[in-house]
DNA sequence: CCGATTGCATTGACCAGACAATGCGTTGCG
DNA sequence: CGCAACGCATTGTCTGGTCAATGCAATCGG
């Protein structure tokens, strides 16, 4: 039997203490020095840098994390509900994927900035759509907001020569929806294929996003079809774990109405 | 403008190369003697520590592990197709949403270990189930494994009193499904509520799902309601991101057939 | 030949410091 | 008063070690 490492155990004490209420979210937790002293006399730890592999592991899990000069925080943050199924269902046409989930939050202010581009697709990208390689698309990429802290990023692509010059390529809203301009250019989307892959971020989205330390990512790859079963449209989400409750819906018969969720979170 | 940290540049650095297929998956890093050697060269790094600290921050994003006494290696793993939509489709009752997901693999075995008690359930469950405080359920408890490795936990509650002495309190497979079993007792299932929540793992199911480091999990809960609107099953979901990716479908009218994947990862 | 033992390279855990960076509160000056 | 400068508690980074644990390979004994 091998003994548990004394930072695994200080990390277990420490979880243990957050998940039974002694420091409830948003309370300070103990400082270094505190802990060194506490731990010193119970397991005879001397270095401060054994205390902070101990803090390092609950910072890593995303359940604390360190506010300079203050101290050591318990983190608690709300989700927001991220419904794929609302992208299409035929409803007003501003209530897009994004405000629709905001809806259901007061008090805070949603805000998107739209970048538009013409670029040659990854492969990824290529193999959903059907592309060749070499052949262009079109790229609308959206950082949306919630009082100015970034909530997902949103990126949909398109083949170029569907959207050349419609409103599609208009960097800013589209009041009546991009999904009912590539209707209109007779490619009504019928059909939505979902993929979730979960990992943790690349340094970039961790910037881009403002996320903290062991908080997972789930990129989102929706690939939409028109009703001959041609992918029109692909879509890469990215969704910070710590923000988002991912929901939907399946029934044994047709679909009726968008459901709401009258629980709390696990 | 700050410096950023000599392990961070250390462990951007090896990122870049893992990235762009310096380090192909599976590849053997150097060692950690090795890269002190190098980054002494290039950045005046003096202690094994730092090193140590950079490689630390590739484990903690689940893209390197360690294999002592060999050295570190480059991670990459296969993922299956978790399909929550399988479990409501009217299909042969074997094809449930694991057995169907492990169909498109060949060669691996699946097997599962069947648990079954009864419990005073979470105040999660609870609220999902509609139960008072105190009130009981029955609660059938898995682990599915491919190949002896664990790839998720998948636990059942259902009110104590609708399934008591009937076949879901048999502890080993039910043939028919246990679906089946409350349909017969005349709550068919027609509805399905999913959420979705992704965060990194307990120790506990680091133990019990033997994760690596760096791998979040998303706990699925899946709540069924029979056609009278009653919530009559919850099931925890608890899926390991490293190895799945989760897919479903939406339609814009009723929908026909199960897809497939023609697509590899992104 | 074969099995047990030993050696060795590598990572894991921990120590005992040093100095830097950060942001908050206080102090003191005009 | 208003504001700048300073002090201070706290975490961040890094040094330069020691000893333990691990698993593989080479060696040795029968």
């Amino acid at each position: 039997m091998k003994p548990t490492p004394v930072y695994q155990q200080i990390a277990d004490d420490l979880r243990r203490q957050i998940s039974d209420g002694t420091f409830p979210p948003g309370s300070q937790m103990p400082t270094e020095a505190e802990l060194l002293e506490k731990y010193g006399e119970l397991h005879g730890v001397r270095s401060r840098q054994t205390i902070r592999q101990g803090l390092g592991v609950l910072v890593h899990e995303g359940l604390i994390e360190a506010r300079r000069p203050k101290g050591y925080f318990v983190i608690q943050r709300k989700r927001l509900v991220y419904r794929p199924q609302a992208e299409l269902r035929q409803k007003p046409p501003e209530v897009d994927i994004f405000t629709n989930l905001v809806q259901e939050e007061d008090g805070r202010t949603p805000s998107q900035e739209i970048e538009v581009s013409i670029v040659d697709p990854t492969a990824a990208i290529r193999e959903r759509l059907g592309l060749a390689p070499g052949e262009l698309a079109a790229a609308r990429r959206r950082v949306r907001k919630l009082d100015d802290v970034p909530y997902n990023l949103n990126d949909s692509y398109v083949r170029l020569d569907l959207v050349q010059g419609t409103d599609f390529m208009h960097p800013g809203d589209v009041a009546r929806g991009t999904n009912a301009v590539l209707g209109e250019l007779g490619h009504e989307l019928v059909y939505g294929f979902h993929e979730f892959y979960l990992r943790m971020p690349m340094p970039d989205e961790v910037q881009r996003l403002q996320l903290g330390a062991g908080v997972p990512v789930a990129e989102h790859l929706s690939t939409t079809f028109d009703s001959e079963g041609n992918a029109v449209q692909v879509t890469v989400n990215l969704i910070p774990g710590d923000r988002h409750v991912i929901v939907f819906e399946t029934h044994r018969e047709a679909g009726t109405d968008a459901p709401r969720i009258p629980w709390g979170n696990p």
